[in-house]
DNA sequence: TCTGGGGTCCTAGGACCC
DNA sequence: TCTGGGGTCCTAGGACCC
């Protein structure tokens, strides 16, 4: 089974007013989540089924939002509370079994094979379930059930809200060749593109095309596509916990910046903020890349293997500070973000690489976690840093 | 008041090694 | 007398997801 929340961020929020004693329930308004356009983040990142059938979609401006539905009423982000109803909803889920992939803040993935048993039928188990969680939790799911997480996957986004598909082997040819190439999961607007070229433009259609025909334009991807589209997956549900594999924040800037030097405040501000994650997940990385944004929206990223893993925040901008220094060119620079990969749990401090002395930036920085711990992110940061305003920790 | 932020995985090319 | 084949590691970019 695949359960995925109904418009998370929006229903959500729904439920945070409520209980704030709101009696208006923005999932009946013309209402979306969107980013603050004051700072240059004002895209839509949730919406309600009334601005849906206006025309609104997820990652438009909201410029365009409010052209296409006047009256919009548009909500902050509210993450925290977002994380805590996320983590009451898998741990219901896990109270049936323990046997779920969390796929996102909104998704998981249950494997019901092994619970069968207990509970039986799994339509019945299924629409119990939603029930529940709407009862308890007062937000609605779709939920999907095949015979593979990708099917199921498929199933939970056919119609919405508050709907239970099936999407058994035998009803793929019915239910998903039909669809659009481009509803495929996986199959993302490029990939969808260039298989319009190739006059295959629904999933039935990549079902049955040869893999050689794709070959050409897909290379290794060919095979995978075709059987995607005939609803084969053989993964499993992973109910390992997370690990991240890398880490990153990156900041949209208030105006572009054309002077590299300028850009060091917010590139060390970050260092401060990602290198404190990091040492939070009592991990080091190895690997630091510097991801930069022009006024065209071209993205770059540099990067720079180590040596020896790190986690102190001077060792990272010191590094990063070179790395920014090469990308250097004549772009207008609209966004900065750092990037810290291959994690390790390695605790092995090394001789800094910039001082000849054996100084512990270590012990400074785990006092500084600390205090920021204890009195809030904000209440130290480095001199020569801006302040980042505090969205997601 | 134009266009977020956080991730994962794959590919292709170059350096380098034997 | 003219140029292999196999392998790893690193980097940059692109595709996908929510």
């Amino acid at each position: 089974m695949h359960i995925d929340v109904n418009n998370a961020f929006l229903s959500w929020s729904a439920v945070y007013y409520n209980l704030k004693g709101s009696k208006v329930d923005i999932r009946t308004t013309y209402a979306v989540i969107g980013g603050d356009e004051k700072t240059r983040n004002g895209i839509v990142l949730a919406k309600s089924m009334y601005a849906k059938k206006k025309g609104v979609v997820t990652g438009e401006t909201l410029y365009s939002a409010r052209k296409k539905c006047p009256g919009l009423k548009t909500y902050p982000m509210n993450y925290p509370f977002y994380q805590k109803m996320s983590n009451k909803l898998f741990s219901l889920i896990k109270s049936y079994s323990p046997d779920i992939e969390i796929a996102s803040i909104d998704e998981c993935y249950l494997d019901y094979t092994k619970v069968k048993n207990i509970y039986g039928d799994e339509l019945e188990f299924a629409k119990k379930l939603q029930k529940e969680i709407y009862e308890k939790l007062k937000f609605t799911v779709n939920i999907g059930i095949a015979n593979n997480k990708l099917c199921a996957k498929m199933a939970s986004d056919f119609t919405k809200p508050n709907k239970i598909h099936t999407l058994y082997n035998y009803e793929i040819k019915e239910k998903m060749w039909p669809l659009d190439v481009g509803e495929l999961f996986m199959v993302g607007k490029k990939t969808a593109e260039k298989l319009k070229i190739m006059n295959i433009n629904t999933i039935g259609k990549l079902a049955n095309t040869e893999p050689i025909r794709l070959y050409p334009m897909f290379k290794n991807q060919a095979k995978f596509l075709v059987d995607i589209a005939n609803g084969i997956d053989n993964s499993s549900v992973d109910s390992s916990s997370y690990e991240a594999k890398g880490i990153s924040n990156e900041i949209t800037l208030e105006k572009d910046y054309s002077n590299y030097k300028e850009l060091e405040p917010f590139l060390l501000a970050l260092c401060d903020k990602v290198s404190l994650r990091l040492r939070k997940l009592n991990k080091s990385a190895s690997v630091i890349a510097v991801i930069l944004k022009d006024n065209t929206f071209k993205r770059r990223t540099h990067q720079k293997k180590l040596d020896y893993p790190t986690n102190t925040t001077d060792e990272i901008f010191e590094v990063a500070k070179i790395i920014l220094k090469e990308m250097q060119n004549d772009d207008e620079i609209r966004l900065i973000g750092l990037r810290l990969d291959d994690l390790s749990v390695c605790n092995i401090r090394q001789i800094s690489l910039f001082n000849n002395s054996l100084n512990d930036d270590s012990k400074l920085d785990k006092t500084i976690d600390k205090l920021k711990e204890k009195y809030g992110t904000n209440i130290l940061f480095k001199a020569g840093s801006v302040k980042l305003k505090n969205k997601k920790e």
